[in-house]
DNA sequence: ATTTTAAATGTAATATATACACTTCTATTT
DNA sequence: AAATAGAAGTGTATATATTACATTTAAAAT
């Protein structure tokens, strides 16, 4: 039987996953990377990939890809960008849709990571990557910074409990450049959206730090009246 | 000869186009779409599309589609999203790229329009449309409104020359909403992006309104030495 | 000369963003 | 028990950007 589109051709259909993570104590941007066991371009650097199959959505077939590598779910994930470029791929004519994930880099197993031959890498000192991998990186990177000026997705880089500091270094870590410790505090907790813990992290320093936690459920209704996350700064 | 891939799934993959276009007499920002005149779907609404093929990059697809229904090239058109879900289509699996598309709804030849069965439709009065394409045009729309605010992009939807009125009347379409006349001025003006003209446009006032050119080169150059568009308001 | 219609114009009030340096807390050392 | 050291925490003044708002101008038509 011939189907209506059977004169149409047929293309191999990808994921790639741009996963990030963020180290808190060296207050740094990662990104987990594939060091490749297989062919092609067996022993170089890739993102974390796989074919979309018959009985799958594009969303699921990137789920499946970040929970296979992390052994994580419910993870924040959202589609980039889907690069079709005729020869992108050596091994032959793949289109790929790539997505970026932001994961607390603490969250993750690291017998699950080895097994997988997944590292974690500084943004600032990637090794070349294969394809066309590095434009997804520099994609995402670009939509990470526009994204965490206007929403609140940065907390997905850290624990439920965080200290100011912390996430000021994140958004430094970021935008890579300084930020105005009072003026971000200011902002920050002028948004109310951060509850104060009775707790304070005490590694860093004698004094110590107090916790605060992202409240979510107060985001959801300040955001349904309108109103908008904003730390754009400098 | 068995390919490396070979093991892996194909899929059909297709590009669907949102042609914005801006109707300067009657203030209302358009889309143009297809009233089908083959199966599936005969009859009924749809986006221009079509499938990848194997010789073309999923941009190049695009731009066939685009060229093909309204004779132009060199027309602005940025990727939007990928839509993967299983059964999208009801006719096979597709997984379907979608594009947008801003031209001036006076460059398009009518009788190329009518050979194609395409139709300008006002955005508050769209007819169903197939599949999911309802939902293409949702964040179609959402992107064009973030975009106008902080890229140069509206002109795209005005001739060449156009008049300060006509530019406020094109963002208050897309935003649905009024915006302060004086302000609107100040505010472009300041950037100083336009070139005044030395014509006036004489079909709508006694008086006449000057017309305008946005100076792209202007623009580039601001750009690079740090300069951000702006056009939110209210 | 008068009327009519849309284009063009400025200023004050408010809100937001930026720049900037000292005090507080507490564990550790003397 | 006092002194030290190191990071956390805090406030104010200035500059910039946004908003609100009403009258005058130009020119064709009567």
């Amino acid at each position: 039987m011939t189907h209506i589109y059977s004169k149409h051709p047929k293309h191999y259909l990808a994921v790639d996953c741009i996963i990030f993570g963020y180290d808190i104590a060296e207050k740094e941007l990662k990104l987990l990377l594939i060091k490749r066991s297989f062919e092609p371009a067996l022993g170089q650097w890739s993102l974390a990939g796989g074919f979309v199959q018959h009985d799958e959505s594009l969303d699921d077939a990137a789920c499946r890809v970040l929970c296979s590598l992390t052994g994580l779910s419910d993870l924040y994930m959202e589609q980039l960008y889907t690069y079709g470029e005729i020869s992108r791929d050596p091994g032959a004519r793949v289109i790929s849709t790539a997505y970026f994930a932001l994961i607390g880099i603490h969250e993750l197993d690291p017998e699950i990571q080895k097994k997988n031959g997944a590292h974690w890498r500084s943004i600032s000192n990637l090794p070349d990557l294969i394809f066309d991998h590095k434009k997804m990186v520099d994609k995402a990177l670009k939509e990470l910074i526009d994204k965490v000026k206007v929403y609140p997705v940065g907390f997905e880089l850290l624990p439920e409990k965080f200290t100011l500091v912390q996430l000021q270094n994140l958004y430094e870590a970021i935008y890579l450049r300084p930020v105005d410790k009072r003026n971000f505090r200011k902002k920050i907790l002028s948004m109310e959206l951060l509850d104060k813990q009775e707790e304070k992290e005490r590694e860093t320093s004698k004094k110590g730090a107090w916790y605060y936690r992202f409240n979510l459920e107060k985001y959801k209704e300040l955001a349904r009246n309108g109103f908008f996350f904003n730390l754009a700064v400098n």
